[in-house]
DNA sequence: CTGTCGCATAAGTCGTGGCTTATATTGCGT
DNA sequence: ACGCAATATAAGCCACGACTTATGCGACAG
């Protein structure tokens, strides 16, 4: 049920490209911004949105606030696509093939 | 690149659970339309846009047509979504567990 | 203490998209 | 041939959401 919330807040491209610039590393408001040709309030409204899906969190430092990504709030998102893979044998496969490869 | 046409058709709640119901078995319009409190047009409208996307397929027979769902269209969101599991080492645990109850 | 910086929130605008009703099209039954 | 059934398309409506500018607020510098 929560997959919803997901796919909605996902859904916007420049939302979902916010949220892939913070899963490397942090990065204060303004260092997100120069990159994005939009206004500044629009990042905080993305940010703000991406915070109540809890894909991301701030960590507040005097009058900065950096924000990282939590990928581990995919898991809905991850659990349904799961879902529909197994109607798809090959890529179960290639997905064994991933995990063998992490693993000595 | 591809993975925005399936996030924006798939953030609507009504179009997943369309989505969802054509991956057991094929079904008519009208029987999908049964079960979901929208009108015929409705439905045609998500199924064409399902199938802009790629994630179904019609099959005509007479004046009927028959649509199922082509989960192997996922796979641009299947791979999105597999860039963020690295960063989320128990989530490659429960998968490797789905595997392996898969084969005997 | 005052100005400025970093960020958040408020308010308003505007396009997009999902729904409706109405209409067109094709196929089947009688 | 006629009418109805199954589906698609057209046109219009309305709500939501993404953006803007304007404003508020705390933190640091001078």
């Amino acid at each position: 049920m929560l997959e919803a919330d997901l796919f909605r807040t996902l859904s916007d491209p420049t939302r979902r490209a916010v949220f892939e610039r913070l899963v490397p590393r942090e990065m204060s408001v303004s260092e997100l911004k120069s990159g994005f040709a939009i206004s500044q309030p629009a990042i905080s409204q993305h940010l703000a949105a991406l915070r109540g899906a809890g894909l991301v969190c701030e960590r507040r430092e005097g009058r900065f606030a950096y924000y990282r990504a939590e990928p581990q709030a995919l898991a809905p998102l991850v659990d349904w696509v799961d879902r529909y893979r197994l109607f798809w044998p090959e890529r179960i496969e290639k997905l064994k093939r991933v995990l063998e490869d992490m693993e000595p």
